[in-house]
DNA sequence: ACCTGAACACCGTTCAAGT
DNA sequence: ACCTGAACACCGTTCAAGT
């Protein structure tokens, strides 16, 4: 959560009329524009107070304006999430004959995708249950199954060895942030410790045995073993071998 | 999503007085009462359309009377799911000193989990992004766990598991019915393929590759395939070997 | 083409009051 | 102990009207 709380509203912008074409205003709004706001008020204010009303006033406009650029907010949603799909960086693909490290440059996504989520964690309540149809989510996909094709697995695999990646790093980062806002994600852990010290003494031993256990090593280690895992698991559908 | 639309409201209760404790009435609602009417009213009007006021109507009671029993929707969610995570039957724990097949064991826990999930399918929005700290998330948890240790895992790893269990199939289940409610998870398959073949032509050039490939089996074939990546991933963090 | 005023049909939640 | 009436402070969205 980055704290930009001292930015305070978005400067007016002065409605430009040039002099070649008098009667064309320029718009006040663009959907990017509403989309970088909206991520910011989530970021200043959290998922459970953000509404398109808000938003509006952030943006110095009344709030019927927003619903001549998107068509609601489930749309607006869907913008969200691709810019935050956006700012995951894919690695250049090889050169065509040399051979490609698919397992490292997998990795590298995921590492960048949890990044990008991460940034935006306010966020992550409307990653799930998405279909990450935009530019940017389209872009990944293909160069993950790209990735994956051309290590040589079949297209099956391929394709579902890109949504693995995001079951995982959106699961993964979903509960990074599941305690509320407010707390890091390591705070987050601490609560959840506390929580099964708790516990009625017999009735979950194995949980209650696991408590220390779980502490004692950070999230980043916790998502590489996860990756590891992953990247394991797909290696075993490798034709080849 | 199973077809209960024909059920009608629940019929009225009659508040039971009885003479040896003529002042006390019994409660009109009860906790337990209130997720199941929720549970079915999700299932016969969907996710969106959920509110505490239908609810209440649905129960015959004014809706402020929700809030004696729950302290908030959220609460109330979670109560919900819980529900969900309860009907995810778990196998015996194998007798002391038997060898268990924990890998076995864990793919029928996972398959039982997405069947609970679908059996709920309009209650998946509420699922992520959530602890599952009730009496049957606990259980489960202690159970997934249980079997990870007693075959060998170290805490950390066994721990871990049962998140990676948790993600995968929260997140699966999730896919099969991102594309919004009365479309089965087939269906859901079909659009998004469709989606993918009318992609302007040479952006995406992986992706539409894919798109046939992408229907050619079906979800449970999928589902496998992940699980098998999952537990071979998990395998080779086993100790021992 | 883009924005606003006014309105519709809702929400979740609180709280004093009833029984 | 449990439920209700009435109210508060909001929502998302539509649509005729303005410029």
């Amino acid at each position: 959560m980055t704290d930009r709380s001292a930015q305070g509203p978005l400067p007016p912008r002065p409605r430009r009329r040039t002099p070649a074409d008098p009667g064309r205003a320029e718009p006040r709004l663009t959907r990017a524009e509403i989309v970088r706001a909206a991520l910011r008020l989530l970021a200043e204010q959290g998922y459970e107070t953000f509404s398109m009303r808000r938003l509006a006033t952030v943006l110095e406009v009344k709030n019927p304006s927003l619903y001549w650029h998107v068509q609601h907010k489930e749309e607006l949603f869907d913008l969200i999430a691709d810019a935050v799909l956006g700012e995951c960086p894919l690695p250049e693909p090889a050169e065509a004959g040399q051979a490609e490290d698919w397992a490292g440059k997998f990795a590298e996504i995921a590492r960048g995708l949890r990044r990008a989520i991460l940034d935006h964690a306010a966020a992550v309540p409307l990653l799930s249950g998405r279909p990450f149809l935009g530019p940017n989510g389209l872009r990944l996909a293909d160069r993950v199954v790209g990735l994956l094709r051309g290590a040589g697995f079949d297209d099956r695999t391929a394709g579902y060895g890109y949504l693995l990646l995001l079951y995982y790093v959106i699961g993964f980062a979903g509960q990074e942030t599941a305690f509320g806002p407010g707390e890091t994600g390591e705070a987050r852990l601490r609560s959840l410790h506390q929580a099964l010290a708790e516990l009625p003494a017999g009735a979950y031993p194995h949980l209650t045995a696991l408590s220390t256990a779980l502490t004692e090593r950070g999230l980043d280690d916790r998502f590489e073993l996860g990756l590891r895992g992953l990247l394991s698991g797909l290696a075993a559908e490798l034709p080849g071998r």
